[in-house]
DNA sequence: ACCGTGGTTAGCTTTC
DNA sequence: GAAAGCTAACCACGGT
């Protein structure tokens, strides 16, 4: 297990509560503010993928169905088509229709 | 990567569908019934859990706070000590209130 | 909105830390240990649950079948039919596979 | 509840599978890729994220920590002092440390 | 009464 | 292979 080797200078006595961490609160800051950024761009694509669903609802597309269209559209053929021939062959052991 | 050795006999010509697995589907079938069982009694506690809460939201008591108090006391005092000191170090490095 | 009504007395000098909410602090009490007992509980059929399945995998089934199949009995079936209906087609409008 | 009204055609007798739907699955079509292409953006977007955790993590910093302190900077701070304040509160009342 | 939002839970991925 | 963290689906609540 790695320690902290982040840890802030811990100076004995700072005069200043701003200077805490000093160099590594700049490093921090940048990084939690890249991390912000890029978390809004990724919330901004959330919206339009949102308005793009509200869009094709209401022309009368069933979300929930387009939802489970496009994750099939990702699967793998070869690993989608043994799943389900393995679920079929688990439906008939146990008679479920 | 271990094969599926409870691959069904695939008998070559079963005469009824239900016989698919046999042996293998009766097997199946009783561990699914011991999972859905379980999950039964999971979800008639998770009933008795919201009525606790909604119980606690009528004498006025708030509930998101309530839940943060549960995962309070459930956390290792100590380490909940160390994050909360890491978290105040991280804070004042970066000038958060 | 309704305010907490469950507010405590907030006694502007309170000797005993303890004594913060009185009657209240003890309703509060109560109500946590409920849900920390129902939860306790829980959590116990959740571990029952995963050597189910640990079980089950150890004599050769796909877990991640199996939850398929534990969904797809708990759903209406007739909803399922018709759920599954409009995914052939859609699937069939896209040249879906 | 609104019925489906984007519900395809159904022609009697399609000729052609792929005609299943025919201006409506074009329409469902790009609808679909609109989404795809938004969630493929998002995912990259996430990667790059990944990597900002991965590189501060890198010089010693708690990824744990640093998501704690992404979302109280996101936090309404008046709501935040809010909530505090009665988690303060509440633990005072059952003598929570 | 429905829509939208927030929170919770379950499933999947990745790490150890 | 197990455990943890993250993501996506589900659900219930509050708002309009």
């Amino acid at each position: 297990m790695s320690e902290n080797v982040a840890n802030f200078p811990q100076p004995s006595a700072s005069k200043e509560a701003k200077d805490v961490g000093g160099v590594a609160g700049q490093r921090l800051k940048s990084f939690l503010e890249r991390i912000e950024r890029l978390t809004e761009e990724k919330e901004s694509l959330m919206e339009d993928m949102k308005e793009v669903y509200a869009e094709a609802k209401g022309v009368g597309f069933d979300v929930k169905i387009m939802r489970r269209i496009i994750k099939l559209r990702k699967m793998d053929p070869e690993k989608r088509r043994e799943e389900d021939e393995l679920l079929a062959l688990y439906s008939a052991a146990i008679g479920l229709a």
